[in-house]
DNA sequence: GATGAAACGATCATTTA
DNA sequence: TAAATGATCGTTTCATC
């Protein structure tokens, strides 16, 4: 893993602003951090080279897409080792359907956040996805009322 | 909820793009999905008033803003009512560990992600945040190992 | 939906603190 | 070493077709 970065407060600036849009002017960006454009692109490209930054992107709303139906499937794999965990991870990461994937503390768990179309495409997934695969020993699922995202993520104040 | 928008295989594409990189120059993004500049300025447009695309950002990497240890708190608020869960929810955003909320199925499940200093700040967080509070019946903790994105969200190909 | 021109922002060499 | 200036270059954007 790698080493924290040294971050004065102008690039904690830049990161909460980024964090909430990634598409804002550079010029405007500037502006908001009190510094000038061309240092300001210059910290974001030291913050994208040095890793903080790890990408962008925009968000769509998996409800306009056509899949209302959001779950979380606790998923147990065993045995538990990695000639079955690496094409496991790699299978559900080729799913369509897969928003994230955690793998978990405990002997044998994962955690997978899923946007479906319908809860008949939610069985399918399970059974001929899931449950099919042989080292896939239990599917647990979670219906998600309502997903929040937490405000940008920053340095713990030391 | 809203109702499906009718998107055709060239807002896909445009969507499948700005979904890893928001940044991409609006020029760029024409020519990846195959038209002028100009209708692709208008397609982004739609795509934002119509609600598919709700905003954008930059992903930061835990670790080297110092947040290393990543968990799942799987909590249990009783009553479950909204007096008591509305300020619940707003107490969880407002915390600075905070990655992802989930309301779920179940009488009264909430799933939270969050990024950490250390375990002593993890316990912390636990302690002093959540099971001090009166409707906080349960807390149960599961360390992620590792997280992984899902791909572009794209609807089911009906 | 494309074209082309005007306006604006991004970018970089240079200068300054 | 880090930031600002200012000119150039590119993209965005809009009227028009």
């Amino acid at each position: 893993m790698r080493q924290s970065v040294e971050l004065d407060p102008v690039d904690l600036r830049i990161l909460a602003e980024l964090q909430n849009n990634a598409r804002i002017p550079n010029k405007n960006l500037a502006a908001a951090a009190g510094i000038a454009p061309s240092t300001c692109l210059d910290r974001v490209n030291r913050l994208r080279e040095t890793g903080v930054i790890l990408g962008s992107g925009v968000t769509v709303d998996p409800d306009t897409l056509g899949r209302p139906l959001q779950a979380l499937l606790y998923v147990r794999v065993q045995p538990h080792r990695r000639p079955l965990v690496d094409p496991f991870v790699d299978h559900v990461l080729a799913l369509p359907e897969t928003r994230e994937l955690y793998h978990l503390t405990g002997p044998d768990d994962f955690l997978i956040h899923v946007a479906a179309e319908s809860a008949q495409s939610l069985q399918r997934l399970v059974l001929d996805e899931l449950t099919a695969r042989d080292e896939v020993a239990l599917v647990h699922t979670n219906l998600i009322f309502q997903r929040w995202q937490g405000g940008p993520l920053l340095p713990p104040t030391a």
